[in-house]
DNA sequence: AGCACGCCGACT
DNA sequence: GTCGGCGTGCTC
């Protein structure tokens, strides 16, 4: 017998099966890992496969040293999920199967998944042991210990003694898991009544099929997700729940815990290496039913899986934006359809792909409409700063905003102030007459470059003259550039002296548990003011924050990207959500310098269906996705010479695909990538827009012009998340 | 990835 | 003459 192998070496030279002989005493299972001889090492390998027969010679083959565990590590419809993968993704085998162990396991440190512990056979007579003492004393203590741990036996009679009456059948070995002691949390369940939206929502979701359970804020959700885990575990099935990882806290994972208890297994990222192992053998043996974590939890090795919901399934953070890049989604569906299982994606504001995709059938619609507490959600005020700048207000804050602040901090209440900073470009844009510098093929705004003073347009690389004067009005008055939060904060501090004002962005949370202390810190201080980025956002909720600044919400808006509306759209209605969560009426301040853009007309009204009809016409007209595909190809390298004649050659086969498929490919050229160096790395990009029809081929033959850049290390992403 | 094999320049 | 530079190619 023959065993197909990869070997455990992530580059692109070893991508392949390699055959190896299975010695006579060697019993191995697909799924396995091995050790093999490679060349003149010794590496180790995946066994994705054993059969009968194999194409290489007899004297070329080699044999399997020995296997690294007793069992499959690998089970088989990961394997199967593996070459999905490689295939939509365009992996290397080895990349993803590591994305299916814990990193305890990698590393050549191989630790014991399981125990040994030795156990009496039933059938042995004392008598046969007179001359033998130590055996004797070794049965003695099994008899009144039930079972010990082999390795505690060995310490304590000697090996010898041990391995005799192993030999002779009077004992005999059987393994159980070692687990560090899982964290408790005491937490009382809240018993929550279903209201008819809910129930009507569970009822909705089949035996099968992907559903979107497009839910408003505060709708209740989570519970439905809760009740829906509850009714699988009844059939006694299994379940994965995905949530974004900075939605991941501690109050979330308690309320997962209280529900479900020891069921559960939380895979997170704050989880150390051993804990993250220890939760995922509880969930390889069986002992875990339900998995809770990021993006990664997908790929739990769990069985029969009864349903996978994935919570704000528009989050951005379900796409990896490196390495082995992949869609949570598409993996998630793949499972689901292996398990015969139904798939939920539940959202406030689904992405527009999905819905699309429910609107035409291709994906079940479930509507949650209304509020659980039957509380308004928060009103919504647009204003307008180019007003503001007419009346002679040029600062940060609104009048309308410093006065609602005011009444705040009156009130002894409490205010979060949203600022989007996102990334390091920003956009050009009159401050009188509201222009903003676009790129006149793809109709996204054009990105301010410090370095070479220009404009550019990260879709298709057309670069312009920066602007001193406003071509529409002719005013000097352009700005480009962002507003920081310390500059908001310095700000309020000088308005507000008394008051105390908390930061929140990447710079004050990089330690550890910071992120905790600011929020704990702020939720005891009233007034208070909190300031920060995109991670006030989620998920907290603060029982006395009833007013919420959006400053500058165009910044979401004007990103050079075809999705930067639908994020804007995302980001408004989730950051509302954090005003007036309890008995009080939350209001939201949202300054723009473009009023009358739709995705703030749509927003401020919680318009999802009104914003989404809009968007998809626009969509459809620029022809993006979902109506195409953008083939994103970044090649890097220290050496730019290399890059740029790898690039080259690339572009040149690919000239010959757009010959061939010519009413398909909408556009395609190569280019310095937006960001042109990253640690000594020279970046250069090659961007392609595709037709959907027969996409799938197309991106096929286009991923293969790629194969010959082998100095490069070459990222090949299909609707890219950022073009940086 | 790593290691052998191999074909040119400087050296005890 | 031979030691060693790292370019090319292979590993079941």
């Amino acid at each position: 017998m023959f065993a197909s192998v990869i070997i455990d070496q992530d580059t692109k030279a070893l991508d392949k099966v390699f055959d190896y002989k299975i010695p006579d005493k060697l019993e191995l299972q697909k799924g396995m890992r091995v050790f093999v001889p490679f060349g003149s090492r010794i590496l180790q390998g995946y066994v994705i496969d054993i059969k009968r027969d194999t194409l290489i010679d007899e004297n070329r083959i080699k044999n399997v040293i020995a296997k690294i565990e007793d069992f499959p590590v690998i089970k088989t419809e990961l394997l199967e999920l593996m070459n999905y993968m490689c295939q939509k993704f365009h992996l290397r085998q080895t990349s993803v199967l590591r994305l299916f162990l814990p990193a305890e396991m990698r590393e050549g440190k191989v630790k014991e998944l399981f125990e040994k512990y030795a156990i009496l056979n039933d059938c042995y007579s004392k008598n046969d042991f007179k001359r033998a003492k130590k055996q004797l004393l070794i049965i003695e203590k099994l008899e009144s210990y039930d079972k010990v741990k082999l390795s505690q036996l060995k310490k304590e009679f000697g090996e010898s003694a041990v391995k005799a009456l192993i030999n002779k059948k009077v004992i005999k070995l059987i393994l159980e898991k070692i687990n560090r002691k899982p964290f408790s949390i005491n937490m009382q369940d809240k018993f929550i009544k279903l209201n008819d939206q809910q129930k009507k929502a569970i009822e909705s979701v089949g035996e099968k099929g992907v559903y979107l359970l497009h839910g408003v804020t505060g709708s209740g959700k989570t519970e439905v997700y809760m009740r829906l885990i509850a009714k699988v575990l009844q059939e006694n099935k299994n379940a994965i729940m995905l949530v974004p990882e900075i939605s991941l806290t501690p109050q979330v994972l308690s309320t997962f815990k209280a529900r479900f208890g020891d069921k559960v297994a939380l895979l997170h990222s704050s989880l150390s290496a051993g804990e993250r192992f220890d939760e995922w053998k509880r969930i390889f043996s069986g002992e875990a039913q339900v998995v809770v974590g990021a993006r990664s939890a997908i790929f739990a090795p769990i069985e029969k899986i009864g349903i996978i919901i994935i919570d704000e399934e528009h989050e951005q953070s379900y796409v990896s934006e490196s390495n082995p890049r992949y869609v949570t989604q598409d993996i998630a569906k793949f499972r689901a359809n292996y398990n015969s299982c139904p798939l939920v994606l539940g959202s406030a504001t689904p992405s527009v792909d999905d819905y699309e995709a429910a609107t035409n059938g291709d994906v079940k619609l479930i509507e949650m409409p209304v509020r659980a507490n039957g509380k308004p959600l928060p009103q919504i005020q647009i204003i307008d700063m180019m007003n503001e700048i007419r009346a002679g207000n040029s600062g940060i804050f609104s009048t309308q905003l410093l006065s609602d602040l005011a009444k705040v901090i009156n009130q002894k209440k409490q205010a979060m102030i949203f600022i989007n900073r996102r990334g390091f470009s920003s956009f050009m844009m009159c401050r009188e007459c509201g222009y903003l510098a676009k790129c006149n093929d793809c109709d996204v705004s054009l990105v301010y470059h410090k370095e070479d003073n220009r404009l550019k347009c990260h879709y298709c690389g057309k670069q312009y003259k920066a602007l001193d004067k406003c071509p529409n009005c002719g005013s000097d008055r352009i700005k480009q550039g962002a507003v920081g939060t310390e500059k908001v904060v310095a700000e309020l501090h000088n308005i507000f002296p008394d008051v105390k004002i908390l930061r929140m962005d990447n710079d004050t949370t990089s330690k550890k548990n910071s992120h905790q202390k600011i929020l704990a810190e702020f939720s005891s201080t009233k007034p208070a003011i909190l300031v920060g980025t995109q991670m006030i956002a989620k998920g907290h909720d603060f029982e006395d924050v009833t007013l919420v600044g959006i400053i500058d919400a165009d910044q979401s808006l004007y990103r050079s990207d075809y999705r930067s509306t639908e994020r804007c759209f995302q980001l408004i209605t989730q950051v509302s959500g954090r005003a007036g969560r309890s008995q009080f009426e939350g209001k939201v301040d949202l300054q723009t310098y473009s009023p009358r853009h739709y995705v703030y007309k749509f927003a401020s009204n919680y318009d999802y269906k009104g914003f989404f009809k809009k968007e998809i016409n626009l969509r459809e007209t620029a022809k993006f996705p979902p109506f195409s595909k953008i083939i994103r190809i970044l090649f890097s390298n220290i050496n730019e010479n290399v890059v740029k004649s790898e690039l080259k050659s690339c572009y040149n086969k690919l000239l010959k695909v757009r010959e061939k498929f010519y009413d398909d490919i909408i556009y395609m050229d190569a280019m310095k990538s937006p960001v042109k160096k990253i640690k000594n790395s020279y970046r250069y990009q090659i961007i392609i827009r595709i037709k959907l029809h027969n996409s799938q081929l197309i991106e096929n033959e286009i991923f293969a012009c790629t194969n010959e850049a082998l100095k490069s290390s070459v990222f090949f992403e299909v609707n890219p998340e950022n073009m940086s």
